[in-house]
DNA sequence: AGCAAGATCGGT
DNA sequence: CCGATCTTGCTG
């Protein structure tokens, strides 16, 4: 079952955790294809000196100021997309950047194998009829937590929020 | 208007 | 470790 609006609007320390073993389902030429989430990274507010937000409102992240539930996504050294999920309310910038797949590591590998680019910028998770995330039937996940990856320029004490979440993967699940 | 740097990846 | 590749946002 899709997740809704509720989800999303919630503090994106909340929501990341709890995207763990979530169903990310991408639609395409009428195939539909599932993948579990596996790794995902934070970043919260504009006081985070390693989220976008920093800088405040500009063109590229003005989606992060919206509503929870909606996509953000953007390319990176001139080759790759990277997939977010934007969490909170209004004017409350935060994003969850999905760094890992079932079977696939990478945020740029993972935009590649998904065919995902500029045109999911603002792509509503809640209606979508190409992109959204499904509750799982597995309740027994855990995982863990580590600091972000590529952010030593955020500086102290952001650089080591143990802000990257990865699930601890039992290979029969996959 | 110009430029440095980047939430990365794959090959040496 | 290094290059690819190009948009962004800051500086002047």
């Amino acid at each position: 079952m899709r997740l809704t609006r509720s989800f999303f609007e919630r503090d994106v320390l909340q929501v990341a955790p709890d995207l763990m073993g979530k169903k990310l389902v991408r639609v395409r030429n009428n195939i539909i294809a599932v993948y579990t989430i596996t790794e995902v990274e934070a970043y919260r507010g504009s006081e985070d000196k390693a989220s976008h937000a920093r800088f405040g409102k500009t063109y590229r992240n003005s989606i992060m100021f919206a509503r929870g539930g909606l996509v953000y996504v953007y390319l990176i050294y001139g080759m790759y997309w990277m997939l977010n999920f934007v969490t909170g309310g209004e004017n409350q910038p935060q994003a969850i950047l999905v760094r890992g797949l079932g079977g696939i590591e990478g945020p740029g590998k993972l935009t590649r194998t998904l065919d995902i680019d500029k045109s999911f910028y603002g792509e509503d998770l809640t209606v979508s009829d190409r992109i959204w995330i499904e509750n799982s039937e597995d309740i027994n996940l855990s995982f863990i937590q580590k600091v972000r990856y590529g952010i030593d320029y955020a500086g102290e004490p952001w650089k080591s929020m143990p802000w990257r979440f990865i699930l601890n993967q039992r290979p029969e699940t996959f």
